[in-house]
DNA sequence: GCCCACACTGCAATCGTTTGCAGGAAAGGA
DNA sequence: TCCTTTCCTGCAAACGATTGCAGTGTGGGC
């Protein structure tokens, strides 16, 4: 390993101005600075980030912790982050915590020896209390809100979107509409279960509480849930499901059960996906924003660190794309 | 942040009897241990990985690099490593180079400030020469081979998927068998062809030219490929993808031509995937254990560190899939 | 009673960088 | 010529943990 030293010595300077030669060029005469500059690039030096982290107790690293890197959503997410803390020199400590607070506060635990200069977290259901672990740190919640006080957010506008694509199924005439929702704990899960019935409301029909299933945000979970709902002795015409992963169980439930889609089942899903272009029918989905999401929240936590006033929290737009998977209800019952 | 200072302060020993009280069990008398560990939990100590990795110059740290995060498949591969290197108490530094070699260059200088103790990467056209800029770190290469000589590699046997592919395509009584191949730079794809060759010669039909086109991994050169081989005056009855991003260009363009799969074509990619599972028709492939990938390289990579002795090259078998986008030649010609 | 061995503990150096402080040289003004 | 200012450079002390070495105290053997 190459170090100041070598480069102070090859250069005849002390460290110090090599030091400052490399990251304080107007504290050193451009002669010197310039030989220094030279010998580093011929040894290739390296500036060890663990001995400038521990003396400037700032290691440019931001911490990421997402709830399932598998989930193309996420995976999508991730990359923003990267992208954008990259782009500023900035390196990315990834988790994953799977959804369980266990692990997530155990990331934390790891991250925090790392000394991070701030923290991009995906909440999971007990995010408030894990946070104390990294107390003071500057930290900005994706996708969605811990609840905690005067926390940083930067989401999609959940409660529009929801909205959005319910009153689709309304406008095509649809009056038993259901619904697999996330679990409550989560915010998304809330904000659009809330978008739901609003555009029930709107629409003037009355919200069924047998209607609205709980999954578990998975793949499984989807498809317990539509098959429950589905195999009811009024099943709905319509379903709305609350994420990408339980769409896909919804719609094998679908399949499973041989009802066509969408000749007996329109159905929308949150979150576009590879499968759900390629699938027949194609899918009709609120599509997220989501590698802009990842890098806003990078750009956001920057923001914060460098002590920037920044708005507390950004909620952007969703986009519905009309494909093949819903239809009006007439032709249905023909 | 509290230090190993405190704890000693609070425990009424010097730093160094603290520090060896946590990890050097042995040197420190029961009582004064145990009133450490104590205090260190109630303080909720957590050593400081820079000062430790920097005196110690091991920062149970290592590197990933990875060439596409959003294809699930390297996505599957990255939490693989991580699930293992967890459970060794090791955390992972990832990197993305969207197979440009300049960015793996500079995921590789990053990398190399952050000593970490190993790496895993899956190596692009110039891994071979970019890998000097961490000479002598103990390195993996997952899924593809650099072609650096001595070097430790953990990947699928691909000759003989492409050929257990390709037999069962020729099987069904194909004999124009087009190929769609990633860049030849990489070894999969060269593997992957040679296995395409092998099963034609077996099965005694002659390898045409023209029938193999090369992609660039992505979708739209998948497409792009596809489209080209399948507009052809004499297009082949079947097609062999050689990776899972190019072979959903390769169905879209097939409908693009509104070719039925598997009536006009029929298909097999390499690398099964969520979207292969729910497209219609679902789609025939190769299958690779993709986790376990990830998990032992980083196996293999810790073995590496530890001194221990390691086979050089670990080799997974893939599993052939049949679903319903693989059909006999007569009853198309029917 | 003396000495040795052993078990613990603390001192202080070390890892590679950054940075406050002070020293020295050059330059400019009187 | 001398003094002041400015500019540049080096010394040395951090950052927080680990570890070789030396020192202390205890107990046991003879």
């Amino acid at each position: 390993m190459v170090g100041l030293q070598d480069v102070a010595r090859a250069a005849g300077v002390s460290p110090a101005t090599a030091s400052r030669a490399l990251h304080r060029p107007d504290l050193v005469a451009l002669r010197t600075r310039e030989r220094v500059e030279q010998v580093a690039l011929e040894l290739g030096y390296r500036p060890n980030v663990l001995a400038r982290g521990l003396r400037t107790r700032g290691s440019r690293t931001i911490g990421l912790i997402v709830t399932d890197i598998l989930n193309p959503f996420h995976a999508t997410l991730a990359k923003g982050v990267q992208d954008a803390a990259e782009a500023q020199g900035y390196t990315v400590l990834m988790f994953n915590s799977d959804e369980q607070p266990g692990k997530e506060r155990r990331a934390l635990e790891t991250l925090h020896g790392h000394l991070p200069m701030g923290l991009i977290v995906v909440p999971t259901a007990r995010t408030r209390e894990n946070l104390s672990v990294v107390s003071g740190l500057p930290t900005v919640e994706l996708d969605r809100a811990s609840g905690l006080e005067g926390a940083h957010t930067v989401m999609v506008d959940n409660v529009a979107g929801a909205r959005e694509a319910v009153t689709h199924l309304t406008g095509l005439g649809h009056r038993r509409v259901g619904m697999i929702v996330g679990n409550q704990d989560v915010s998304t899960a809330r904000e659009r279960l809330q978008g739901y019935r609003e555009a029930l409301e709107t629409a003037q029909v009355p919200y069924l509480e047998e209607l609205v299933l709980p999954g578990d945000h998975r793949e499984q979970g989807g498809r317990l849930a539509a098959l429950r709902l589905l195999s009811g002795p009024e099943r709905p015409t319509a379903l709305f499901v609350g994420n990408n992963e339980m769409t896909v169980g919804a719609v094998l439930a679908a399949r499973e059960l041989g009802l066509d889609i969408p000749g007996d089942l329109s159905v929308v899903g949150f979150d576009d996906s590879r499968w759900a272009q390629t699938m027949s029918p194609a899918l009709s989905v609120v599509s997220q924003p989501t590698y802009e999401l990842g890098q806003l929240a990078c750009q956001h936590l920057l923001c914060l660190i460098a002590g920037q006033p920044c708005a507390d929290s950004v909620r952007l737009p969703t986009r519905m794309i009309y494909r093949q998977s819903t239809a009006a209800l007439n032709t249905v019952e023909a």
